[in-house]
DNA sequence: CATACATTTGACCAGTTGGTTAAACCAAAT
DNA sequence: ATTTGGTTTAACCAACTGGTCAAATGTATG
């Protein structure tokens, strides 16, 4: 009874949601079929509405946890920093685009989710309990230390994380209309982790050599 | 013959347009339905088969429109300037910000759109003509002659668009999150037209008081 | 009026989609 | 061996979707 789960096959229910997830992400909500999510999986439709009851049910779970994921853990490697400004902004940087080389579909599904049902962002903000307060104080107190010239503390995080996300967001476009080849598009992305960095850097702190 | 088009009532052909316009820039070519363009146009739906032959054939005058729409005419606001990238910055970034005020659902439809269908990508740059090289060569020649510090002028360009474009691609997002209500949203776009302008300069140009 | 032609409609069709059901399967407990 | 209970499947269904068609309507011309 629970050898055959542990053991014998893999978790069926893992191997769906696995499934699903690919699908998902890269077609979204009505782009995608439960047929192709059941062949995916190598298994029976009938047994997706076993495991998950309804194809809204299934995409829910996988939405909230591409939601979870899209923000990252900035926080450890912040508190691991002095708690500056420019450590933030190191953080934000790195943890981004770290994550999105790991899944580069990530933001644009969620993005297209958001736009497509904006309802449903005040029960998500709730369930995921994401709130981004304590990297607005951080950046509220170095303007106060004069680490960072004053602006609004939402603009600049608002600007971080656009120029992460924005060159994954537009890749389809963005590679096709500057570079030779896809190949190209991704070595200057590694480059842009630092690029970036010292970009934002050079606009908002007060005393900034690289 | 003529006189019915033209003064009794309004061109089906635009009115359909219109409501197309409408439907799949909000709901994406997956979402969007046939019935409903034809609903929101106030005509039958075999009417819609009748002036264009297929949901492809409709959707792709759609994009294609939405795509060049969504290259703003830099080009003129920036014959007007001087030519440096001082003047090209705040025209990018006022046209976009513009543009977008007016239509904030045209970058996450295309967006969308493009991830959903990479390959069409080839083809749709093609039939725009639309190319940035002599954007990307205002920017080098501004690095030559010591306006702008060295950098990747392709990253510079990614960055302006990606700044201008973010706020409006992840409006019901961004708007939840930081802000009390959309109203007060908007008036941060409104603002954001100068502060972002000051934020790039301030990277990249070599000498700038505001 | 009658003809010719474009426009508009309601009814209809074939294929697809999410979802259901009853039966089969299979491992463990009796 | 039989029963039990969760798991898996093939077959099926109702609703929907893009698309078609023949008939109806309107409109300028002869």
């Amino acid at each position: 009874m629970i050898s055959k789960k542990n053991c014998e096959k893999e978790d069926t229910e893992e191997l769906i949601l696995k499934a699903a997830r690919q699908v998902f992400v890269r077609k979204g909500y009505e782009g995608a079929r439960m047929q192709e999510i059941a062949d995916e999986a190598g298994i029976n439709k009938a047994l997706l509405h076993y495991y998950f009851r309804s194809k809204e049910k299934l995409f829910d779970k996988i939405f909230l946890e591409a939601f979870r994921n899209f923000w990252p853990s900035v926080k450890e490697e912040l508190d691991r920093g002095k708690g500056t400004v420019k450590s933030l902004i190191k953080a934000a940087v790195i943890s981004y685009t770290d994550l999105l080389m790991k899944m580069p579909f990530l933001p644009a599904f969620v993005i297209g989710e958001i736009n497509r049902s904006p309802e449903r962002m005040e029960d998500l903000l709730l369930a995921t309990g994401i709130n981004p307060r304590f990297v607005l104080d951080v950046i509220q107190k170095g303007i106060e230390r004069g680490e960072v010239i004053p602006l609004e503390p939402r603009s600049l995080l608002i600007n971080i994380v656009g120029l992460s996300l924005f060159p994954f967001i537009s890749r389809p476009l963005l590679s096709r209309m500057f570079f030779e080849s896809d190949e190209e598009y991704l070595k200057f992305l590694e480059n842009r982790r630092t690029d970036l960095y010292e970009f934002i850097c050079r606009s908002v702190l007060t005393e900034y050599q690289p």
